[in-house]
DNA sequence: TATTGTTATACTCTATAACTATA
DNA sequence: TATAGTTATAGAGTATAACAATA
């Protein structure tokens, strides 16, 4: 999880981002593995937690070529994860949305999620959690709550 | 420990910390997307950079199942990028080092990741920066820099 | 004609199990 | 026997290109 991918000259700041970001990736791959998923299982779960978007959709949220999401949707179906239907509107179009197993699933995989996550920050201060909800808003330009 | 976490209810701390990595990924995937390499080949010519391992080494840095490190080099040195040779003092042993041209590419590879961290702290200021390194130090359980 | 989705194909990544060569 | 590494096999994930159905 410290390997370094990271140069011999390389800023603290630099190297400590990189280590944060490995260990959240850590806590979503090892959420995703207790249930025999990958994470990019876990991030179509999440998606469509609060959503039931078509196919085309799906794939651009998941930043995937619709061919990958095909694949993707063939496994989780199996698996009685999701269900696809058609669109009454336009029957080109599939929905994708979660069957009751797959939603108490997402639920879940969410709550373990937040409390791995929760648990990197046992030791941070209120006032650094804070702080850092305000820096992760300059680097990702979003705001965060 | 997952009581009642409905998870709609994430903390803005969490959602931060899951962005930050995200974007860090970003770049790491992009770095590596730019010379047509997997982030895994990346973090492989990353630690290359400073060590000649052992497979069974090189697979430990990496996490990864020895037979899974016997593809990924078997890829790479296709590639040029890396060499095998015996060790001389265990014939069962094989010693993985970057070429030439993999270390160029090592070397250049490390200053994109590093120039596109360093991107992402644009809008961060000193003395959040500062910040930064302590609370990536109090999530990690590590001292950076 | 354009769009949605799937399929065919090909490659990387990963693991498990079985194998070999060496110790 | 035990260890290092490879190979055989299998499956997931990903993309490109070609295709069918629908608009």
């Amino acid at each position: 999880m410290t390997e370094d991918a990271s140069p011999s000259a390389t800023a603290p700041v630099v190297d400590a981002l990189v280590q944060v970001s490995f260990a959240v990736s850590a806590v979503l791959t090892r959420s995703a593995a207790e249930h025999e998923l990958s994470v990019t299982q876990l991030r179509m779960l999440g998606i469509l937690r609060d959503r039931a978007p078509s196919m085309a959709a799906l794939a651009e949220y998941l930043g995937l070529d619709r061919s990958s999401v095909s694949g993707l949707i063939d496994r989780a179906e199996r698996r009685g994860l999701v269900a696809r239907t058609t669109s009454p509107e336009d029957a080109r179009v599939t929905i994708v949305s979660l069957t009751a197993q797959g939603s108490r699933l997402a639920v879940h995989l969410a709550a373990t999620v937040n409390d791995g996550i929760a648990r990197l920050l046992n030791e941070v201060s209120a006032s650094d959690r804070t702080r850092l909800v305000r820096i992760a808003e300059s680097i990702t330009g979003v705001t965060n709550g």
